[in-house]
DNA sequence: CTGGCCAGGGAAAACGTTTTTCCCTACCTA
DNA sequence: TAGGTAGGGAAAAACGTTTTCCCTGGCCAG
């Protein structure tokens, strides 16, 4: 490859010229259509695209084939760990795939997700992954006009039939609720985030039904949130109106929780000793910050090949619906 | 707009017929080029192209404009918690300055990031932002060959006059040291993370300066790392080397905190009472969930107002060299 | 009255691909 | 030897923009 590479950038025009064929020769060796090129002429070219240190043109490509190598990534908050890891796993996928992710922070804002959704469409984009879609006018439209939409973590807003990929939050949720019941441990109640999202309703729903199966009614008065509060800010304000009961409290996310232990210790509540806390996702850093939180670990590194599979499975037109992965109960109730 | 929006797109043509005009008057409305055309033209243009729910495509527009309106951001780890806050702060501005981010996960490693570079060239990208880059031989060429090249935290590897964007890293070790001094505190140790990051070398050399025009030489056995390893195994393995000593040590990260932390507790240290930690980074957690850890707080939410106004002065032609931003200090040395 | 200027607007070229259509050549068969 | 065929390659169209160049009236000044 010469070294004034970037000095001008070249188009398959020159390749032809310089292999001594027409750029319709170029572009079939390039994308490997068979049977058209004899072995010399595919050597020819691939040495000047080699010398040139060629690579077709995006635009030209998207321009023609009416469809880009863009995936769209609309999540509500991208500095949230649990957005950036699906974020990053769905990204190495797509590498691999030979796509490119572009990653927008909506803000959980519909307006915000609206302008993202209609410039994506303008990009052409192969599909666009909503990690925690929340309703819009245009979302409940392109939806109904056949557009690649594939739902993460939350399900379509107003329900639909397009894919979605997550855990099975409903379970999960039970599973919490079994988690207590094991250890003999009184439920003092649930911090919660907003319930605009299916997950945290799920959760809640789950948590709620198995604890109900064995006799234990949670009364509303024991299920606490703020709205528009950050989670850690709810778990910290809510948590204290929980403090005279016994038992452990169930946080929709370890957020929540950390808000909720940060309370315990200003109220001179040692946990996990004097008040248990369970939340969600656990986050990747609560071994070493955290060793006291039992959390339920959801695979979001194994989000970004689930997404892959849903878009081969579109891009061949078979039907595409829920795809659960497994979560996990992390149990860390020791004292240290 | 009509309901049937996505079914099929519609391109300038269309727009053009239903206002009765020809496609250059409707790019030069859409474009606002002052003076071609008659109030009520415009009118007329801006009412078929909301009837139409039209809007330009990209492809279109990079091709003709060889340029696409797409910011590429190279991090070496998107999961990152303080890359993914540069992302989400770069994000917000791209967006209102009507452009859109690409993301992409180099892993820390040359290949990708030299693959992803030439993609990036494909795609007619306005600018290239490399957060932490590392050495590659594609970069140092492109770099050569006046690609549009941002550096974010960590310098242009094998130095150069690409715009840089960061803090005063040696500044803050500095400061780091006057913590220790102002409080008596003496240093154990220093546990740091990879050094081919600048930003790491300039932390722990103004870190030790400082120390040294006090009189205070460290010990280059009191100076540990280990390679290849993450950050939290970095600080649970090589704290204890330095559990002998009296006082606190210097970690080049939080997250090399948070792994020293854990030892030390398993070591039956109480901190910071029997154990001093400061860090680097200030993760935003660190209120809920590590309140013993001091830390140098960095402005990760100021980046990306700091990366528009490179890429703006880069637009007018103006040299564009260093941007430092101000870090602090957080002290979190109470007992709670 | 006429020449020139200006506002408003249209035609067409160019950007870089992919793909279809068509043509040519050489070989094989009847 | 003539005609058919397969393999290989070229030309051209199309994708959706932006922008340059040009044209047409209308108006004003000389």
């Amino acid at each position: 490859m010469p070294d004034d590479l970037a000095s001008s950038t070249v188009s398959i025009t020159e390749v032809a010229a310089r292999a001594g064929v027409s750029i319709a020769t170029v572009s079939r060796v390039i994308n490997g259509v068979a049977g058209k090129a004899s072995a010399a002429t595919v050597a020819r070219v691939q040495a000047a695209v080699a010398e040139l240190g060629y690579r077709p043109a995006s635009a030209g490509r998207a321009l023609r084939e009416r469809s880009s190598r863009l995936v769209a990534v609309l999540a509500p908050n991208l500095a949230n760990p649990a957005m950036a890891a699906i974020a990053a796993s769905i990204e190495q996928v797509l590498r691999r795939a030979g796509l490119v992710m572009v990653a927008c922070d909506t803000h959980d804002d519909p307006a915000i997700q609206d302008e993202y959704l209609l410039e994506m469409r303008a990009q052409r984009v192969r599909a666009t992954v909503l990690l925690g879609a929340v309703a819009s006018p245009m979302l409940a439209r392109l939806a109904r006009a056949g557009e690649t939409l594939i739902f993460v973590g939350r399900r379509q807003p107003g329900g639909g039939t397009a894919p979605f990929i997550g855990i099975d939050n409903r379970r999960a949720g039970a599973d919490a609720a079994r988690y207590f019941r094991d250890r003999a441990l009184p439920v003092r109640g649930i911090l919660h985030g907003a319930v605009t999202s299916s997950a945290t309703a799920e959760r809640i729903q789950g948590f709620r039904a198995e604890l109900a199966r064995h006799g234990v009614h949670l009364p509303d008065t024991a299920v606490l949130t703020l709205a528009q509060q950050e989670h850690t800010t709810i778990g910290y304000r809510c948590a204290p109106a929980l403090f005279g009961a016994r038992g452990g409290i169930f946080c929709s996310s370890d957020l929540i929780a950390y808000g909720a232990h940060r309370a315990a210790l200003e109220h001179g509540l040692r946990v996990p000793q004097g008040l248990a806390l369970f939340g969600f996702d656990d986050n990747p850093l609560n071994d070493w910050v955290a060793p006291w939180l039992s959390s339920v670990q959801v695979p979001y590194s194994a989000f970004g090949a689930a997404v892959a599979g849903a878009l081969e499975r579109l891009r061949r037109g078979e039907a595409v619906g829920e795809t659960l992965l497994l979560h996990r109960v992390i149990c860390r109730d020791g004292q240290r």
